[in-house]
DNA sequence: CTACTTTGATACCAATCGGTCTCTTTTTTG
DNA sequence: CAAAAAAGAGACCGATTGGTATCAAAGTAG
């Protein structure tokens, strides 16, 4: 791996972490350079322009996050417990883990909806991902008998995510993971009539 | 009511929309001359800089939102009536209305959240009332005997706020209000389990 | 109508924006 | 080690940023 590409991906995972605490918009080049102690040379020697590096950084968060995911819910057998590692994944952002800011897709969605198309598109790509996946968890618990048939995954999957990033929101709005536990709760205690 | 003031008000009235849209840090005062029609001087006038705007705007969405809630509840009579009237406002905001570009507090939220401050904690203050609101509902449902008692308001609040909230991110991603209805028909078939 | 006040357009400011170019330094290759 | 290639610092560019001062026009009060 030559010195280039490493310095590339550097400056992708700083600016990363950067655009999800400050927006892609509001973030500029010399935030950038602040944040990889590179000057602005060694910055557009490796992209194009701005939005090269935001939609590289985009794709990089959602990249950790998509792994994140894959590992820790490796370990998991049962979907319902697939279900309370991915609570703990979603209330682990609280607190900027495995990424600082929040869920980049929540971020990147509101910042991109009317002022960002080419991102917005990005967005709604991760965010298709992510449902799929929990449809896929809930899909598999229904078929290994976890959950009843009248348990309809594809709306599921939509009430989970919409709750929890939305519990997310207010928890990260008043450093506070109450919140994200109170709609954890209740998500479970909800799957739970179906088990 | 002198010029000056009814320029103000409209300087207010249309900056709130745009930032709503756009973003506060991320619009400009170019963009808010566009906007309103003004030209520097004209805009500086009535205000001392752009962060006084900025919280003049946004506190003016929230009064918008905050009259809207109080109108249409007060048609509803019942409890149950009144949740679903929320719902019916929520989804208003997927069509950008009574406010284009979606809810100003979970705009709000995920943009001030690590880059400003000020905004943050009006934020929080008026994500409080909105939830006090919820709450109130609920409590008052309890009180007149439309929901057992064995449902904890607090809770049941935060979990209608988040999932609308939620929902209400991924209908304007996708501008597809189905998201808002799968969240809407999970929210009102739980609260009928304490009916 | 007149005198006074308020209002807003305009020109201007330093600082910063995204981006380019050059040139030296550092890597890599043979 | 030498030559070639890659990398990054830094000066520079025009455009735009938030913000100010001036001044003519519009509004208001007596």
């Amino acid at each position: 791996m030559r010195k280039g590409e490493r310095t590339r991906s550097r400056i992708i995972q700083k600016s990363s972490g950067l655009f999800n605490r400050h927006g892609y918009l509001s973030s500029s080049i010399s935030d950038v350079m602040k944040e990889t102690g590179l000057e602005k040379g060694g910055i557009y020697r490796h992209f194009a322009n701005k939005e090269e590096l935001v939609l590289q950084a985009f794709e990089y968060s959602t990249q950790v996050m998509n792994k994140h995911f894959q590992e820790v819910l490796a370990r998991e057998c049962t979907s319902i417990e697939k279900l309370e590692a991915v609570i703990q994944i979603l209330k682990g952002l609280v607190e900027d883990h495995p990424i600082p800011g929040g869920c980049p897709l929540m971020n990147a969605a509101l910042e991109a909806d009317d002022a960002y198309p080419i991102l917005a598109e990005k967005t709604r790509d991760s965010m298709a991902r992510l449902l799929e996946m929990m449809k896929q968890i809930l899909v598999t618990g229904v078929e290994k008998g976890e959950f009843q048939k009248n348990m309809n995954p594809e709306q599921m999957a939509v009430t989970w995510i919409a709750s929890l990033e939305g519990g997310l929101a207010l928890s990260r709005l008043y450093r506070d993971s109450t919140y994200m536990d109170i709609v954890a709760a209740h998500l479970l205690n909800d799957i739970a009539s179906y088990q």
